[in-house]
DNA sequence: TATGAATGAGAGTTCATTCAT
DNA sequence: AATGAATGAACTCTCATTCAT
């Protein structure tokens, strides 16, 4: 079965590449990474990225798009778990507060195609933007099927909740705030969240 | 008096050539922006920019204060009025809805800058962040001394109600909402906050 | 036999590949084309042209002499035909409408290499054209045999019968002229060959 | 006047970069020619050459044109002199003659775009044997003016001529032929076309 | 023998910056 | 002060050729 190996080794080498370009376009953006750079640092020829990837941009869009399933992935497991609504919440904030430590690069890579110029990166950016909606409206429907709580208007909802929780951790990090401080904030932040939806407060 | 004369004069070309720089900055970002077409569209000759801006970086960051300075002048201009806090949290909003509107260029490249790689963008843009923060904490604290609300953190604090208007309008945006159900959502958001803040509903 | 019979497959699969490179070379140029186009359109793998040829160069030098027989052959078929003089070179000139016409392409790239640059591809090409003066020359010194004519230089004049032909032809074509206009100047061209050369018209 | 000091500054150096490209163009050929070695020899920087032609393609038309101007002139000068239809062939011989010697260069350039497969340099190429044969043209209408010679069609019966000095002249070259041998054959030659086209051998 | 993945030299082109005028 | 011609570093991408399988 060579062919399966080879394919498994093409994939594997793919994966090695993308990561390496995450590194660089994080590190110094679209316009400044070196291909060149990615390839040595990748430990392969210059010319040996052009068959995995058709052009810089493809490379971007590809890292662009593992960047997603990785931080979708690790924002599923963290709701995976059942509970409460704000024990869920609490998970949630904390899921970011991580992401946002160990993968700052593939943040700043994602908000920099987000707000970027490029078209093409912002589409993409935001398809992983609606998918964090989804999943925390999948959260909220839940909740109100439990009749933890009420809402009107789940999406919006949603939003409002990852604005809570992954902008306002990505601020408050932009700041300064310390991983630790941030985690101790999972709670009052999931509480704020509740009462901002109408919810009377539940004893801890 | 020529020589205040010459220094009018001099500050006017700045102000013109940030204002173009600003436009072509935010149309393709700082690296494929050309200084070349800036000066032209200037109207002024290709050196000419040197004598004003000591590099392209040092244009870059001028036209980030420009912005800053432009973008929270029309958040404390919409502050600036009495009332309680929801009909303030209101005003902020409707602000941020407008700027994103009318400033979107200026928003982006804020973002960009904000999250982006080069340092000494994301210092200068971190300076506008503080700013907001600051704005909102004040108008919270003003709040608190009118017996309005009573909050622990009011700097962590401000920035929720910053995530809550500036990041979620953001995001709603790329989402594709329009101006109009932005616009629609003021209310709610103030009430969302307030009630975030546990403070019981007010009637309208 | 299996020996011979290896050779004659190898000798099969050169003559495809030449064949094919013909068409790339005469399409795009020595420079431009592509190697691995060549073997893709051929049906090999890339690495088995090296098999065959030593090099782009040596490929180019194969399909240029492919090209050389190919012609001559023609052209000495077109003359193989008894007649006197005039018929004969009517039939010359016929014969290069012909080919300048089905083989256009490998007239562009004989005459690419008979003019261009590279050393190695002048030699080869002008080869063939010593072939062409000297089947000429032939027709010539027969007529001469048979006191048609009467001829001091042999072969500078059979190079001015193939400037009238060959050369005459290419020209032509390149100004726009249709195989049909072309040939119905066989004939006359011949008669001004003969005129030419000081022999008193022969009445047709 | 410095606008009108300017302008020929700009002018000489545009030659002068056309200069060094025709001598790096007919050396190498299109692909193989260096932009950076032509900058190089041109005493200028590499950026410097796009600063006077938009491209590598337009450096090359550009050197075409001047390549056709310069012999066509020379053409034109070798038939401007009076005289009768043989001594006009002989000098019209005699100048292609020399500029296939002196300009060697320059056919290799001009034939090679004639019949490679470029299609823009083709069509220029095209234009300077248009004109070729148009002066011969002109000349042949004189002689018939002058009842030297009668002709159905002159332009046929120039291209004729053409083939019988131009290409003639550089296959011979092509051949091995010297200047001087082919200088010899200037008379005959002339006579050879003057027979052809039916006129009695005149007394020289 | 045949293959095609991998390689890396190489080249055209852009553009921030300089500096003579 | 203002200019813009000149510069050359830098970068993406192509493709002939090699070699392990």
């Amino acid at each position: 079965m060579p062919k399966i190996v080879d394919e498994q080794m093409r994939e594997a080498t793919r994966q090695h590449i993308i990561h390496e370009a995450a590194h660089e376009f994080a590190r110094l953006g679209f316009d400044q990474a070196n291909i060149n750079l990615i390839a040595e640092k990748a430990g392969i020829g210059k010319g040996t990225i052009y068959l995995y990837f058709e052009n810089k941009r493809e490379l971007f869009l590809a890292m662009l798009r593992f960047i997603a399933q990785t931080q979708l992935a690790a924002i599923r497991g963290a709701l995976a778990q059942n509970g409460d609504l704000q024990t869920r919440l609490e998970q949630l904030f904390l899921a970011f507060v991580r992401l946002a430590e160990e993968e700052s690069d593939s943040f700043n890579v994602y908000m920099s195609a987000l707000y970027g110029v490029n078209r093409a990166f912002r589409t993409e950016a935001t398809k992983l933007l609606r998918d964090y909606v989804a999943v925390i409206a999948m959260v909220l429907e839940e909740a109100q099927a439990r009749h933890e709580i009420h809402i009107d208007d789940v999406d919006t909802t949603a939003l409002m909740v990852l604005s809570l929780t992954e902008s306002f951790i990505l601020s408050a990090r932009v700041l300064g705030q310390s991983q630790q401080s941030l985690m101790a904030q999972a709670t009052r932040t999931a509480q704020f969240i509740l009462q901002g939806l109408g919810t009377p407060l539940q004893p801890e």
